[in-house]
DNA sequence: TGATTACAGATTGTTGACAATCTACAAACT
DNA sequence: AGTTTGTAGATTGTCAACAATCTGTAATCA
């Protein structure tokens, strides 16, 4: 066998080997529910989802155990499962913990980041800028999602990543219930992002800890008051 | 109904309600991994543990998908589910995030502590310090996992303490993994607890952060050279 | 003899069926 | 009329059987 083709599908072996039927309704799940698809409080029948996705009820039973400790379902017994919902309170929780975790992202890279990432951090940057002048939420939040995330893969602390990650999808849940009462603000947040990066240039640990904990801390400030108005 | 009595059956009822055969599997499971019964590197056999818990495998599996969530166990599709093994290089970065969450801990918990908290935490040093004289590891583990376990529940956050069990835990199975080796060291950080109390008890919250993180550094590296030897 | 293939047993992945529980609506009672 | 009780339908909890896959051993071949 040709070694692209062989190595295609040493691929498509991995996939197989990896992706039970399990795996693939928590991926397909999780992406509704963070698509907005399944609004919070929204009740999962085991059987409309078993055969919307032309599988049984085990598979869709055990999915659920996982989105469950992923923190994106609750469950009552006997009653059924719903989509999460998170209230203020518990949003302001997982503010406070994303902060910390962010003042760590920040101290850590500091101190191992590379050129090749500081590049890549500049270029989000760039559109983000432009996504800002241009007044574009749609284009600017997923860029910012992103900037964030990799910020926190750079580091390159797996477990770090993992726990950033489901912080990030719980408030990205509270952002959807804020969203469907029509309370919706937008971020100015790129001076903060900025500064971030120098900081990370700089090597500066403490200052760029400082700088990710208090923009977390006013991310929560800003979200607070577009669901005052 | 007695009021007693009352209390006593909507307890029952509320167990029932929350307890299906699936929360209790994944219960005692995480109970044997963390006692050390089920070993790092063990496999767990559906239908072994069926039956020695007189369910069908339903429930296993289900409870599965939660504990590999939880990161207690490792999944290979058609080759089974298998106690997590925590490397060195996995129990570093587990160190490295609980550090960042212990120091927010201590910085939340200097703003917000009550009088009556630390009279709990100045009980449960005593004890450390008399376990540490008698040189009784047995006795002085428990009591320091509970410690630092109550400055977490102390902080009121919710999400915090969640993440933050879910990391000792984890590093619970490292340990598993290194006393199995033979490596065990004595930890003596009596001196650290009491500073990270009087820090707590100033309501000094840079100090009590700064304490706490430090701690969790010089943990791991009391671990790692108990490694060494 | 050493490597490869074929087979048997064991284990996991998935499914469908049955039992237990809940929800909603209608009938009966005060 | 309003409340309670009873019943039917729907949904979840659990189980057992079947299909797919893996592992180890024995037979086969160079």
């Amino acid at each position: 066998m040709a070694p692209a083709s062989a190595a295609a599908s040493s691929a498509a072996i991995e996939l197989l080997q990896s992706h039970s039927l399990t795996t693939l309704v928590q991926r397909e799940l999780e992406r509704r529910i963070l698509a907005g698809e399944l609004e919070p409080g929204a009740k999962l029948t085991e059987e409309d989802i078993a055969g919307t996705l032309n599988v049984s009820r085990g598979p869709v039973r055990e999915a659920f155990r996982a989105l469950e400790q992923a923190g994106l379902v609750r469950t009552e017994k006997n009653r059924g499962v719903f989509v999460r919902q998170v209230s203020v309170e518990d949003a302001d929780e997982i503010y406070e913990v994303r902060a910390g975790l962010d003042e760590l992202i920040g101290r850590l890279l500091a101190a191992r980041i590379q050129p090749g990432q500081l590049v890549e951090l500049r270029e989000l940057l760039k559109k983000m800028q432009k996504a800002a002048r241009a007044k574009s939420v749609d284009a600017y939040y997923p860029l910012n999602v992103r900037f964030h995330d990799r910020l926190a893969e750079f580091t390159g602390n797996r477990t770090l990543v993992a726990h950033y990650r489901r912080l990030v999808n719980e408030l990205h849940l509270y952002r959807r219930e804020t969203l469907a009462r029509g309370a919706d603000s937008f971020p100015i947040s790129t001076r903060e992002h900025a500064e971030i990066v120098d900081a990370l240039a700089r090597r500066d640990c403490d200052r760029a800890g400082k700088l990710m904990y208090e923009h977390a801390i006013e991310s929560r400030a800003r979200l607070h008051a577009a669901l005052e108005k």
